[in-house]
DNA sequence: AATGAATGAGGCTTCATTCAT
DNA sequence: AATGAATGAAGCCTCATTCAT
């Protein structure tokens, strides 16, 4: 690997340089408002370069899309596949995996982008929902049935809750990527997910230690 | 006022007029996705007639987010001035009003809007985050401690309980101007707030019914 | 006339003065290699202005084609219609007709414009050949069948005919506009179209004098 | 020759496969608006090798014009050179034999082409019309010449007449590669040159039969 | 000799802004 | 107050040309 000759080695990881430099641009500007050529030499590339992996400044959007988050939703699905304990349990499994795989990098931007883009990009947002949304949802979604059936939580309305379960989760990272800027003491994340799960423990489970 | 002759009715509208346009279109395509040309149509208006009003596309931005809902945070502030009851009441009372006030009509796109802008316009998002969100979370944050002092709500860490409070119901609004398209059963907005408020009623207080 | 207000005379004498520079360029360089700058500054107007009026190069160059010769067939329809006399001076009439209406301007240049982009836009390629070359065949066809049915002709297969009568006329206009520059000497125009009408009389004329 | 090695064989015949290449699309499109990438893969190699053989993208025009129709003219003017018989029959050798070597292949384009490109490429044009067009020219006009002498043709302009035999050869040609594709029915080129030659012997001779 | 990745100048097009009417 | 024609800076994209392999 080390042998193969650098020209080589280049081209195959260019692809992931540029869309790794627009993530970062698109998040922070939006993608109107970011210059290709920014994102090229963000990516130490020329202006040209960029088009010899994406055919148009909307071709890079999908992909910077589409390579994001998806690996970590199937690694989430795997770990509620094999789960053995309570369902708050796995909830704390998901949350505690999916953050340490985005929420300290680059991809934890996608949601503020995707938010501001989609109605922009509608085929993305669809391909997004799809992919990414559906599949946690549904993920969360048989969490909260198997433990009310199981006694362990209260009557719930699944849909709803799970929408308002994973709804701060999200703001979390969009606030980060937007808002957070005015603030002089950033949110304290791991306090901030603490304390919703916290909440979550009181209001989901039936019974109370 | 219905006396008043149509013309000058007319002028004095324009400048509301034209940030209701603008709103619309910032919140649908972005600040820089949107044609000044396009807010002044929208309007009825040719487009040099907005820089009567607006020296620029930027103040016009401003204008939108400042018009927009200070006047709802004010009344909030009042009817928490004015309530007496259980804290929990007051918070409900707080989100009935907010949404009776917003949830409806083109202001619930503000959030959206500043989160996907709030970097490209950081004095803006200052703006909006010392006079609305400040604002809010002091209000919600005071309610809670008043509930903590008086034994109704369990310990709580205020800061974050308050953000984590907000959260599902800013994701609510941004959601509704942005992915909610992809989605083919739109999100029941009153059912998802009641369970955020009876998922919070069990997680805050102290003892349950 | 000269009472309305130069700004809106402007406005209406625009698209014209715009094709007009940019036959003369298109003429001479080629659509691909005209510059739309070049065009507008020829024009004594700004790049942007050009957009105000056409929505693309290529709409342009479909003006361009379109509002070319169109008059100047039907005026020659018109001559060909009120015309008595002989065949061979009817031809007379409309070569002169044609060419005191586009030898000696811009307009002269358009067969070769189309000559060499009819390939590149083939629809603007069919307008012209059926509203330009189809009509003038036809014009030249009738006169020729009348001259053989009259006796005054020989016989002659009218479509072959017709255009080896037209080629050398295309082709003096063609030479204006591209090799000339490389003779020292222009071609005398009068002089070739006259040698051109004198060997046809003897070439068509059943008895000569 | 089929015992060389076909690598060597190759080699040689780059230059005229890419000239061939060149020429089949220059003709087509027009040179600025052809890219060099699609006459190397017409050519069946990369972008890069066609500035192995070629210094720049003018330089390969030039050279698809220089190779064109040199022999060509050599042959007609041997032809000339060795001719016995009347001056018409001479006219019709030296067409037959140039619609036999050009009228059939690509190098029938190098006329629209060069006409196309004239203005933009002036020293080629010189070339073209010193070494092509003079020389066709001074062998019809001595042609003429020797038979106005010999008392079988009229008196004629020479310059003037010779110009206008050859134009509709030359407009045939163009005629071909451009508005040819409007038509339903293409020319009959045999036809058409048969037509002209029969006027032609009409219009220069002295005497009919 | 051949490749094809990389470059960057340059063109088309958009659009915020100005200003004469 | 209102218009809309005009501007020109700036961005996306193309493609001739270079060069390391």
């Amino acid at each position: 690997m080390s042998a193969s000759p650098p020209r080589k080695r280049r081209k195959e990881a260019r692809p992931s340089e540029l869309t790794s430099a627009a993530l970062a641009l698109f998040v922070e500007k939006g993608f109107a408002a970011t210059r290709l050529e920014d994102i090229a030499s963000r990516a130490g590339v020329s202006k040209g370069t960029l088009y010899l992996y994406f055919e148009s400044k909307e071709a890079l959007f999908k992909a910077v899309i589409q390579e994001g988050i998806l690996p970590v939703v199937a690694e989430n699905e795997a770990i509620a596949a094999g789960h053995a304990g309570s369902s708050f349990e796995l909830l704390e499994k998901l949350l505690a995996h999916w953050w340490s795989r985005i929420g300290q990098n680059d991809f934890s931007g996608i949601p503020k982008l995707m938010v501001a883009e989609a109605r922009n990009f509608p085929e993305v947002a669809r391909f997004y929902f799809e992919n990414v949304i559906r599949r946690v949802k549904a993920l969360v979604g048989k969490t909260l049935e198997h433990g009310m059936a199981s006694g362990e939580f209260r009557d719930l309305n699944i849909t709803t809750t799970t929408d308002v379960i994973i709804a701060p989760i999200l703001m979390l990272l969009i606030w980060r990527h937007s808002m957070a800027c005015c603030q002089n003491d950033e949110v304290d994340a791991p306090l901030y997910l603490q304390t919703h799960m916290a909440l979550l423990r009181q209001g989901l489970c039936r019974t109370q230690v």
